[in-house]
DNA sequence: ATACAAATTGACAGCGCTGTCACATTTGCT
DNA sequence: AGCAAATGTGACAGCGCTGTCAATTTGTAT
């Protein structure tokens, strides 16, 4: 095998200077059809692939970009990653993933370095750090690009992409009530992700519009955790009148209600209905699988990392947004309200 | 806020050339330790990081190196990744992820393709790309360096990373049969994946030790899916002669057959003992909780970066291969034989 | 001291690409 | 036809670092 073809050799064999080349491959206008034709071929006739770090040192950009998270679930990651990569990839662009403590003492200072050091060109931001007041303050600060993934603050001029919290749960409490629920109770998801907020929202909304009442001890308060999910459902069933349906907030807590359900001899979906959130792999691997909210995190991700780049490269033509559509999931673990 | 600082900067506050600055930077002998000194407290007043991109352009390294993965559990996937970048980032390297697909027609030239592109200096392949002999012949050829996780042929000379897979089966097989088991099932885990054959080695060989034989009937082929563990468990408690109890290959198969058994009206352990396999996450969310073998995913991972980086870095003074523990975690899926 | 080897250090030329700016060629208009 | 304004192209200087090799300093044995 021969030594990796470079611009200079795609240049001589296109009969052009290697500005040109440069011009042809960055998709710059002023060039004639038919030179950059010529380059074309070259390029594909040397299967010549541009130096990233030539690229990247002349140009001061990296055609890095990365993407943070803060340990939602393992699927929430995965699909993400590959929602973002997919995206960049398409466009010549590389993704770093990286895990990133929210609680870390100067997040905002930790991340300016890893950009820094790594040399992003732009951040994906995922909840819930997507919220981190600080941590947006110190990107502004620093003029650092980033995309956020479904965050709450609508009021920060970056750029973001989400779906409907709030009508998706309400659409979830809608479909508990039309199956005879009247007492419903709900597990919040946790204190550090704004979404948790939204989902109850929107399962207070549907209980209203139903003229339902929410009893405050019917809402209690977990860690978006099998195990917290477990405790909950373990005190909803404990109450002098237990409820005969409960919507989770994710389905890891959905999950820990159903395994108490089962800890208590409560059949699933005859004597208590499990709702969860998310449409992740363990809806589907639960006994009996959950009904749940489907969340397009790949597609949400995808779209994401478009905005970004499109930022990145100067095309200010297209939305500041995406909302995405979600879509019920309807398995087996909600049914009609027990006869008794 | 000043523009970043550069080598030059540093040379001139430490009062060296840039030569210099260098060699302390790369750990180089060649520099006198007032010198090294000097060098090291105006990096450090002037917070320099060098440039990635000037340090791949002019050493021809990139200081990248790849992960992939073809879509075994997300679970699996993200420990992997966790465990080789931290192992990265505490040498200076970064890491790109990549999902790679096994049965692609070209996948050497695709993996090669990517890490010429992308600069890669190595790859860490888990399975069951680590076992592609088109893929390692590939990468042999065209003098890419990786490391392989969990690979089951140890002739090809390229360091590694493992578990003793069949020994952790024959362990859980063990147990089982201590518990009183005799009519003891196994589903096999998935074709592609050799830690199959492994796996249902040591299950043989446990078998084998207490003077039981396998029925062939008891072992049935799945996917490594929650999908294909319910339907094997459904064929094998629709045997005339059921067994009691059944070694799955890895947690998705055992969440599977527990559902089948819940299915079937059966109680788990009191009717059926159930054992999985890596101690994902899966194992702990589903009820009863699993019984399985702790694999140390991120422990692996972060041994085979350490590997790669140490021959990658020229230090050849290190193992080339590396085997670590594994665990029995003993959970609620399994127990005493049924009485009847 | 003196000579010579060894240990340090520096000068300088790239690595492969993009940005700037100047030059060459067209186009549009009178 | 003639000139200004586009449009297309190339020369060349870096980007920030490492490799090579030569120059300088230091140590050691006479």
């Amino acid at each position: 095998m021969t030594r990796k073809a470079t611009i200079n050799d795609v240049a001589a064999r296109a009969g052009v200077s290697i500005k040109t080349v440069s011009r042809v491959l960055n998709g710059e206008q002023a060039v004639r059809p038919d030179t950059r034709q010529r380059v074309r071929a070259a390029v594909e006739a040397l299967n010549y692939r541009p130096s990233r770090s030539a690229r990247s040192l002349a140009s001061g950009r990296s055609y890095l970009i990365g993407l943070l998270y803060h340990n939602p679930s393992a699927n929430y990651v995965v699909d993400v990653q590959h929602g973002a990569l997919d995206k960049c990839l398409e466009n010549g662009f590389h993704l770093f993933s990286h895990p990133t403590d929210l609680y870390a003492p100067d997040l905002g200072g930790m991340v300016a370095n890893l950009v820094h050091q790594a040399n992003l060109d732009g951040l994906i931001l995922t909840p819930p750090l997507c919220s981190s007041p600080a941590l947006l303050a110190e990107l502004d600060r620093q003029h650092i690009p980033f995309v956020r993934v479904s965050p709450v603050d609508r009021t920060h001029p970056s750029p973001y992409v989400l779906m409907d919290d709030v009508q998706a749960s309400r659409d979830m409490t809608t479909y508990l009530i039309e199956l005879g629920h009247r007492r419903i109770a709900h597990i919040f998801g946790h204190p550090d992700h704004a979404a948790s907020e939204q989902r109850l929202e929107g399962f207070r909304g549907a209980l209203a519009e139903h003229g339902l009442v929410a009893d405050p001890s019917l809402i209690v308060e977990g860690r978006f955790s099998f195990e917290t999910g477990r405790a909950c459902a373990q005190t909803l069933l404990g109450l002098a009148d237990p409820p005969t349906a409960i919507v989770a907030a994710n389905d890891d807590l959905a999950a820990g209600a159903v395994m108490a359900a089962h800890e208590a001899g409560l059949g699933v979906p005859e004597d208590l209905s499990v709702a969860g959130f998310d449409d992740t792999h363990v809806a589907r691997v639960v006994w009996p699988p959950l009904t749940t909210v489907h969340q397009p995190i790949y597609d949400l991700a995808n779209a994401a990392a478009d905005l970004l780049l499109k930022r990145l490269t100067g095309d200010d033509s297209g939305p500041r947004y995406v909302e995405l559509p979600h879509k019920l999931v309807i398995r087996q673990s909600t049914g009609p309200t027990p006869s008794d």
